[in-house]
DNA sequence: CGCCAATGTGCAATCGTTTGCATATTCAGT
DNA sequence: ACTGAATATGCAAACGATTGCACATTGGCG
C-alpha cells in the first residue's frame, strides 16, 4: 500500500510532546484544554508532515466508522441515481462514505447485504428496498443501528420512514382521468410484493372508492416486475380478457411504455383510443413518444431528506424528536399520453 | 451501536484456549498448525456465538480494508450503473465492498475525493473519470495504491487500463455512411477536456484520413458538456453556418437525441434529409424515436473486466504479469435515423 | 533411555487512535 | 508564603484482530 503515512506519533516525535496531546491537540473539541502555543506547533506539524488521521483506527476505538450503507433494488433503475446523489450531497460534505448495495428485490441477497454492513460498522443505513414483511432490518434497529427507509416503511416499528406521496399522486391521476370523461379505467398493478406495487394499488382502490367511481376487478392487472415486459403482457392479458377499458393507470413509467407499445401493435392508438398513464417521471422518459403523462416524485430530495434524518438519528441521543414520518409532495404532469375519451370505443 | 458483538476474545474464553489460537483456527490458511480436534471446537464455538469477524481491526492490523473506491464522473449518467453492477459481480462475492464517489468532472473534486478514498485506506480504484492530464491518479498509483482505469488511459503511466475499442466504432460507423452515399459528413464532437470526447475526435479524424474522405473543418463543432443541450446547440451552430452536410456523425448519443430534435424544428427529417448517428448505446435509448443507429459499447462486461485486473493487481507480488491495456470489442447498431442519402439536398 | 526435531499452543507486540486518570505545573487567594 | 484549586500534559489502557517468536509437549529414532 502506501509508502507510510504520519501518524500521531510522528508528529510527538517532530514537536517533543506526547502523543495524546497531539489527539487532543487535533481535536477541535478537546482543543480547549491545551496552550494556544502548543496547538499552534502541533498544527503547524500536523501540516508540515501533511498528517492525514487514519480513520481505521479511529473507528477501531471509537466504533464509528464515519460510513453509511445504502440498500437499494437495483442501481440500474434509473430513479435510485438521483436518490443516491441526493444522500451523497449531506453525507459527503460532512466526512461520510457510502457502501451502495444492490438487492435486485431478493431477500437472501437483502439479508446477506445488511450482513455485510453491519459487519463494516456502518454507523447507519438508508434501506431503500425494505420487502413487505422485513424483520432482519427491524431486528438490525432494535440492535441499536441507525436506520432510515426510503419509499416504504416497515410496519409496526419505529423506524423513521421517507415516502412520496403517493396516494396523493393515484388521487390525483384518477381525478384527472375522470375530468376528460374516461370511466371504465384499467390498472396495470405492480409486483405485490413490492412496496409500491401494493402501495399504488391500494391508492387506486381508496381513490376509486372515494370518487364513487366502480372498478371492474377484472379491470386490475398485476405485474410480476415493474418493467416494459410486464408491461405488455398484462396490456395484452387486459385485451384478451375482452373487457372494455378507455385509459390505464399504470404503476409505473416502464409498465406504461410497455402497455402503450402493445397497445399500438393492436392497433389502439394512445391517446385518441386509449389513455395510458404512468408514474415516477423516471429520467429519460421524455425521450418517450408520446410523451407521457405522469406523476412526479421527489428524487433527489427524498434522498437528501433521508440522509438528513439519518445524520440526526446517528448524532442524536434518544432525547432528540425524530419525526417518525416524512411525506414528500408529488406532482402531477399532463402530457400527452392522455385525452379526452373517445366519442365512441368498439 | 450494536449490543455488543463477540469477539476472538470471547471464544478464546469459551474454549478455554489462546485468542491466538483462535485466530488461527478460524483462518483457513493458518488453520494446517492446529490440531483438528480443538479447530472442531473452536469453529464450533464460533458458531454458536454467531462470532463475526471486526472489519474494522483486521484492516488496522493488516493495513487491508477490502474496500475498493470506484470512481467515476456522475451516477445519473446511465452508462455507469451497468459498468457498477459488473464491478460488483465479481469484488462483493470475494468479500469487498466499494465505495463510489461522483466527480462530476471536476479537478477539485476528483482530487478531493481521491484524497478520501486514500484516507479510508481503499486497497484499490477504479478510476472511469480520470482528467486528460491526471498528476493525482499517477501520485497515487506511484505511492503504491492498486489503479485501474476505465474508458481512458494515463499516458505515460503503467496504470492497467481498460477501454473501448471506440477507433473502431467510430471506423464502422464512418464506413456505414459512406456506404450508404454520404460524404459530407459533420461531426458533433465531445467536450475535449474529457477522455472520450478526444478520443473520438481523434478516431473521426483517423478514419476520414484513412478512408479518403475529405472533411471540412468547418464541420467539426465541439460541445462543452455530452447532453442534450449541447448537442441541439452545436447543430444550430452547424445549420446556421450555411456549410452543407448530409450526415452527422454525434460522439454519443445524447448529443444526437440533441441533434435530431433541432434537425426536426428545421424542418429536417431524420433520416429521409439527413441520417444522425449515435455512440454508446446508452439504455433507454430504445425510447427515443427514430431508433438510434450506434455503438454499442460494453458496460457489464468493461466494470468486470476492471475489476478483475484489479484484483490481479491488489493480490499479485510484482512477479505477475498484469495487462496494461485491455481493449474491449465494440458493435455497430444499424437502426432507424442512418438512411441512404437523399437524391438531392437543397 | 535419551535427545532432537517436529508440532501445537501461548505470549506479547503491534496497527493508530482516543480517553480516563494521574501528575506536574501554574496561579490566585488569603 | 502557603494552600488549594485549576490547568496543562503525560501515562497507559483500551478497541479487536494478526503474527513472529518462545516454549512446551510429543514422538521417533538411535
Amino acid at each position: 500500500m502506501q509508502k507510510k503515512r504520519t501518524t500521531l506519533k510522528d508528529i510527538a516525535r517532530a514537536t517533543g510532546v506526547h502523543v495524546s496531546t497531539v489527539s487532543r491537540a487535533l481535536d477541535p473539541t478537546e482543543r480547549k484544554s491545551i496552550t494556544p502555543e502548543v496547538v499552534a506547533k502541533i498544527q503547524a506539524a500536523a501540516e508540515r508532515l501533511d498528517y492525514r488521521p487514519n480513520r481505521i483506527a479511529f473507528g477501531l476505538r471509537t466504533n464509528r466508522t464515519m460510513t453509511v450503507g445504502v440498500v437499494i433494488p437495483d442501481i440500474t433503475n434509473p430513479i435510485f441515481p438521483p436518490i443516491l446523489r441526493g444522500i451523497e450531497s449531506v453525507l459527503e460534505p460532512l466526512g461520510y462514505a457510502s457502501i451502495i448495495v444492490n438487492t435486485d428485490s431478493e431477500r437472501e441477497r437483502e439479508i446477506r447485504l445488511l450482513e455485510v454492513l453491519r459487519d463494516r460498522g456502518v454507523d447507519g443505513v438508508i434501506h431503500a428496498a425494505v420487502l413487505r414483511s422485513d424483520p432482519s432490518i427491524a431486528k438490525a434497529a432494535q440492535d441499536g443501528l441507525s436506520v432510515v427507509t426510503l419509499n416504504r416503511r416497515v410496519e409496526n416499528s419505529n423506524i423513521p420512514y421517507v415516502i412520496n406521496d403517493e396516494d396523493m399522486g393515484i388521487c390525483e391521476m384518477l381525478r384527472h382521468l375522470t375530468k376528460l370523461g374516461h370511466r371504465r379505467i384499467a390498472h396495470l398493478a405492480g409486483p405485490q410484493d413490492l412496496s409500491t406495487g401494493q402501495l399504488r394499488l391500494a391508492a387506486f382502490r381508496n381513490a376509486a372508492e372515494r370518487m364513487s367511481i366502480e372498478i371492474d376487478p377484472q379491470l386490475i392487472v398485476t405485474a410480476i416486475r415493474f418493467d416494459e415486459d410486464e408491461g405488455a403482457r398484462c396490456t395484452r392479458d387486459l385485451l384478451t380478457s375482452g373487457h372494455d377499458f378507455t385509459a390505464v393507470l399504470c404503476a409505473n413509467d416502464r409498465l406504461a411504455l410497455g402497455c402503450i407499445d402493445v397497445l399500438r401493435e393492436n392497433g389502439l392508438d394512445c391517446p385518441s383510443d386509449i389513455s395510458v398513464s404512468g408514474f415516477n417521471d423516471m429520467p429519460f422518459l421524455q425521450l418517450a413518444r408520446p410523451r407521457l403523462t405522469t406523476v412526479r416524485i421527489q428524487q433527489y430530495d427524498a434522498g437528501i431528506t433521508a440522509a438528513s434524518i439519518l445524520l440526526r438519528l446517528m448524532n442524536a441521543g434518544a432525547d432528540d424528536d425524530i419525526p417518525l414520518e416524512t411525506v414528500l409532495p408529488v406532482e402531477l404532469l399532463e402530457r400527452e399520453s392522455t385525452g379526452p375519451v373517445a366519442a365512441q370505443r368498439r
